[in-house]
RNA sequence: GGGCCCGUAGCUCAGUCGGUUAGAGCGCUACUCUGAUAAAGUAGAGGUCGAUGGUUCGAAUCCGUCCGGGCCCA
């Protein structure tokens, strides 16, 4: 086919182009494999395989529990165009997802399934079936969430998946956990932690702070605890939980706040009672104050406890003390804590911080242990009475009252929490926490606060709690003997295998999970004793964690881990990552490599609905992937992400969406149509012949669309080289509205007027490159509407370039082609037609209709010496005569005078107000026309140079003036006759171009015009002395010749001058 | 109690290394333009730039304090 009938494909107005179709369709395209078998996917995967530098990406896996829903595809898109820019930049990638698939979450959702309230029913059930559904469920949600990347336009290796459930990444963790045993940070402690009574199971922090407090009435309980030395007076405290009151050890008082010893005065007044001065309200009946104390005065004593008998309190029976603690406030209750380390979560740090008895009274199920006489083998949620009966019995009874707050719950069974004394094993952040801050400091951070966080996180952090008492996930290889006190950490599956002294054959071949792991037994490497592997599965962060070293190949190809580590980038939303994988991947890269597992984090903040709420699915507001897809389209919902600031809340929804599609996708879908229509038109295609400039060189705008492009370039590169990607699109958006709105609007008529060749053929030749260069910068962003206009104006038909915008290389900025003046100029030329413009509505007098001259205000010599290059383009876009400035006809303007304050305010200082008010006495025009001629200007003490003072122009005689505080233009609004004959010749010519469009004539048919005026009309005599224009502008082929086959017939008023106008096609 | 982010038009948000009359988009109103046409332009209406004190000739911008919203930690 010879290279004259290559044209380009048709494209659809916007109106009739549906983009999510496009969208489907180069899904399909996209997955076709060529003759070697690879898809367009495959060579873009492996396009700079043979590249020397690297940009290296590990992905922080996504959850494979549910759909992901289109707050992921805020961040997967991130991911997806930065990876895309660096391809095509040349750099060598790793293009590898991530799936998160051990822990809690995923067996909480197959008890869900199951039916399951209890561990009980799960060991019931069978923990290998239960394990391997987990599995399962895991493998189904990871590949429908490939299926939903794919549908975003995420280009990844998407058979290359790591799964945080692998193999290889469980035996990672050993290694890590092994190197932490040998440096002496493993240990096994105690903790008090929420615990959900009914599932019996641990709740970590973090699953409590999601979305588990709710509203809850509980009983406020006041006691008496009679002071031992101190007759007849007692401690009143108060708790929002009674059967937490026989685990009693302590009670805490603020040091320096005031507390009172009072003695009621209305009725039963054996008894003093102390309590914070500001709690006296809380009192029943009237009360004097007998003494006052500072809280410090208190600590030390010594008191009886409410259940002293029980067998439990053995160890702390003599132990009841006040003790001092800071967070004790007096807004509730009476400003004296009661303290019970084994029931609550402060109340263990506390007894940790003074060295007080731990008394656990709870269970797993929540029911009183042995040793606690009548409440032992009840459970929590019955005693209270009980409790309020053995007190009052005991006459420690004060009072009851019901009592509102939010209070933890379980986020699955909505059971009330309960604090409860667990063994758990630990990782000890002393050592490792400054290694873990310096790191932290050598990585930049996007946003920049995110340092901040994260070193705000690891100064407050507590040792890493990494035990959990589940079934499904990591399993800590940890072995702990009966007969000694050693514990054994094993590293990896042949140290097991070599250690094993039972059980190994039962293990082999299965995943190291529970239960299949459990049967391997080793010895004791202290005793000998055969010693089986504690029950406890790892917290899922180490799971998350490990992934720098697991992925990149650390324990068996180390060449390959150091070309990837550490990481150029990771990438998460950051509103629990600092606590979370970004710390377990520091805290695991630290330990193991003393360093930063990436040199970059870049995060981004929360999606909420349109109106800013949080999106849930039981609220309604939520939307589901696959149905923003296919309303919006992925490119759509893409560009509104790349728009956002990323460390703001997006507040998301389908009004964002379509507001990012009329603002950018469809200007920037009509410039693509308009091109293709018009070069369609006059067989235009991009050959050699076609893409040299036959001018010699390009004209005024043809140069400025370069330039400006050449700018963009080099600015979007530098932004997203930065992270910067809501400026990049924001200028890729700033330049497409201009090209529209400037440079197409001024060129169409080069289009479609054959009246110059050779600017025909630059206009297509700068177009054309508009927007193919456009094509690749959005193609990170937009991968679908970037490939459908690449490949329709390259890649079907240039076989040097390639076939896809996603092969093709990120353009280069030609510095020589930026030309700062032509940008200044033509923003000049902008703003000077938009106030011409103004100037126009203003004096009422339509664009079509030709004036005289327009004047300009300018600010600068360089200004006045680049408005000849401009003149001609506002005389086209203004329909004047001429264009002046104000140095050639100074009598038109007045004048005033303002100070150039940035120039004026340094030099001067306060006495620039001085200057102020001297330049508004004096003679306006006379110190305008000094500072036009360049001359000093002397007021008062001052002498100001030209450019201290700057000069509006305020009215004109016979000129509509606009200003817009910088430039003012006026506009001669005389409307000769002759000015008036050309103002209707170009109204007749419009009329019949709409006639012409409604007839439904395509742009390039010819015509005949019958045009019928009054005789003698001044319109009539313009119709004749212009036909030849009129003709020329209608392709009229003759006018008044007489015509046959009329199309269109129409009437109009021109000044109260009736015209009818036929029209025939040839 | 501590750390961090945010507060600008009816809505969504730019702007903030101090500078003259604080902007855009959407929405509303009027007018204009029209061979990209369900686009575009011009104008109007709409603001205590959260409050307050300070620094400065000058503060939306820098500093202090406070208020409100949010995230995290305790």
């Amino acid at each position: 086919m010879s290279e004259e009938t290559k044209t380009f494909d048709p494209v659809l107005p916007e109106a009739e182009v549906d983009f999510v179709a496009i969208e489907n369709e180069w899904l399909e395209r996209w997955s076709i494999a060529d003759g070697d078998g690879r898809t367009l996917v495959d060579r873009y995967l492996t396009r700079n395989d043979g590249a020397e530098k690297n940009h290296s990406f590990i992905d922080g896996p996504i959850t494979a529990n549910n759909p992901m829903g289109v707050h992921h595809a805020w961040g997967r898109t991130y991911k997806d165009l930065f990876l895309r820019f660096r391809n095509m930049q040349g750099y060598r990638q790793r293009f590898q997802n991530g799936y998160d698939g051990q822990g809690l979450w995923v067996e909480v959702e197959v008890e869900k399934e199951k039916g399951f309230g209890s561990k009980q029913e799960i060991e019931t059930y069978g923990v290998g079936k239960f394990v391997t559904e987990c599995k399962a469920r895991v493998d189904h949600f990871s590949d429908i969430i490939t299926e939903q990347s794919k549908r975003l336009g995420y280009f990844m290796d998407w058979d290359d998946s790591y799964h945080t459930k692998s193999d290889e990444n469980n035996y990672t963790i050993w290694a890590f956990l092994k190197r932490c045993c040998d440096n002496g940070w493993l240990y096994k402690g105690k903790d008090v932690i929420p615990w959900c009574p009914r599932c019996g199971t641990g709740m970590s922090q973090h699953e409590i702070a999601t979305e588990g407090y709710e509203e809850i009435v509980h009983p406020g309980f006041f006691i008496r605890l009679p002071l031992i030395d101190r007759d007849g007076e007692s401690l009143l405290v108060w708790t929002t939980t009674p059967w937490t009151l026989a685990a009693n050890v302590a009670a805490a008082v603020n040091p320096d706040n005031d507390y009172v010893k009072v003695r009621n005065t209305s009725g039963d007044a054996d008894h003093l009672l102390w309590l914070s001065t500001n709690r006296l309200h809380v009192l029943d009946g009237k009360h004097e104050v007998v003494e006052r104390a500072k809280g410090r005065e208190l600590l030390g004593w010594r008191y009886r406890g409410p259940f002293d008998e029980l067998e439990a309190q053995t160890e702390a029976r003599d132990e009841h003390r006040v003790i001092e603690w800071g967070d004790v406030g007096d807004e509730e209750g009476t400003g004296i804590v009661h303290i019970a380390p084994g029931a609550g979560s402060e109340d263990f740090q506390l007894g940790q911080e003074n060295g007080l008895p731990v008394i656990a009274p709870l269970d797993d199920a929540g029911v009183y242990v042995d040793g606690f006489g009548v409440l032992s083998g009840k459970s929590v949620d019955e005693v209270n009475p009980i409790i309020f009966d053995l007190l009052k019995a005991s006459g420690v009874y004060y009072k009851l009252e019901d009592y509102t707050h939010r209070y933890p719950v379980c986020w699955r069974c909505s059971s009330e929490l309960v604090f409860r004394l667990v063994d758990e094993w630990f990782i000890s952040m002393d050592e490792l926490r400054h290694t873990m801050m310096d790191a932290t400091r050598t990585i930049e951070w996007i946003p920049s606060f995110g340092e901040a966080l994260e070193l705000d996180w690891l100064r407050n952090m507590q040792d890493w709690m990494i035990s959990k008492k589940r079934y499904y996930g990591l399993a800590l290889p940890i072995y702990e003997c009966d007969s000694c006190d050693n514990f054994d950490v094993v590293g990896s599956k042949e140290e097991l295998e070599e250690l094993a002294v039972e059980g190994w054959a039962e293990f082999e071949g299965n995943s190291p999970h529970r239960p299949w792991i459990d049967a391997v037994k080793i010895r004791c490497s202290k005793c000998d004793a055969v010693t089986p592997r504690i029950k406890d599965v790892g917290n899922a962060w180490l799971d998350a964690g490990i992934v720098s070293f697991s992925t990149l190949g650390y324990n068996d190809d180390r060449d390959h881990w150091r070309d990837w580590f550490p990481a150029d980038w990771i990438s998460e939303s950051f509103p629990g990552q600092f606590r979370n994988w970004f710390y377990s991947l520091i805290c695991m890269s630290a330990a193991l490599e003393g360093v930063a597992p990436t040199r970059a984090v870049f995060s981004y903040g929360l999606m909420r609905d349109e109106l800013g709420e949080e999106m849930h699915k039981s609220k309604g507001n939520s939307i589901p992937f696959e149905e923003a897809a296919d309303k919006m389209g992925a490119d759509v919902m893409r560009w509104v992400f790349a728009r956002h600031i990323p460390q703001r809340n997006l507040n998301f929804g389908y009004g964002v969406g379509d507001a990012a599609r009329r603002r950018f996708v469809l200007p920037l879908w009509n410039i693509y149509y308009f091109f293709t229509t018009y070069a369609r038109l006059d067989g235009w295609s991009p050959n050699d012949a076609n893409r040299r400039s036959t001018n010699g060189h390009l004209g005024e705008l043809d140069r400025w669309a370069i330039s400006e492009l050449n700018a963009l370039v080099r600015s979007v590169t530098d932004d997203l080289e930065n992270w910067r990607i809501e400026r990049a699109s924001e200028a890729i958006e700033v330049y497409v509205e201009r090209l529209s709105n400037w440079y197409v609007r001024r060129s169409r008529r080069r289009f479609w007027k054959s009246e110059d060749d050779n600017d025909k053929l630059d206009a297509y030749n700068t177009l054309y490159t508009c927007l193919v260069t456009l094509s690749k910068l959005i193609a990170p962003i937009m991968p679908f509407t970037s490939e459908e206009i690449y490949t329709n104006l390259v890649g079907r038909r240039d076989g040097s370039e390639p076939d896809s915008v996603h092969l093709a290389d990120w353009p280069v900025a030609d510095e020589g082609m930026i030309d700062e003046d032509l940008g200044m100029r033509t923003n000049l030329a902008m703003r000077l037609a938009s106030l011409g413009r103004s100037a126009r509505s203003a004096a009422r007098i339509k664009v079509r209709q030709p004036l005289n001259a327009l004047i300009v205000e300018l600010n600068s010599r360089q200004e006045r010496e680049a408005l000849p290059m401009i003149a001609n383009q506002l005389m086209d876009e203004l329909n004047v005569r001429d264009v002046r400035d104000t140095s050639e006809s100074d009598s038109l303007m007045a004048y005033q005078l303002r100070p150039n304050l940035p120039v004026l305010g340094p030099k001067y200082g306060r006495r620039v107000n001085e200057v102020r008010s001297l330049l508004a006495e004096s003679d306006a025009s006379a110190v305008a026309a000094s500072v036009r001629a360049g001359e000093n200007v002397e007021l008062g003490d001052f002498e100001l140079s030209p450019d201290e003072i700057l000069v509006d122009n305020v009215a004109a005689e016979g000129y509509a003036v606009e200003s817009d505080g910088t430039y003012t233009v006026g506009i001669a609004t005389e409307v000769t006759p002759e000015l008036r004959a050309e103002g209707y010749v170009r109204d007749i010519a419009h009329i019949v171009q709409n006639m012409r469009k409604n007839a439904g004539l395509e742009i390039s048919d010819r015509i005949r015009l019958a045009i019928d005026a009054p005789e003698g009309s001044e319109v009539a005599s313009a119709i004749s002395d212009y036909s030849d224009y009129i003709a020329n502008e209608t392709l009229a082929v003759g006018i008044n010749g007489g015509i046959d086959e009329e199309v269109a017939r129409d009437r109009h008023s021109l000044d109260g001058v009736e015209v009818e106008i036929g029209l025939a096609k040839v």
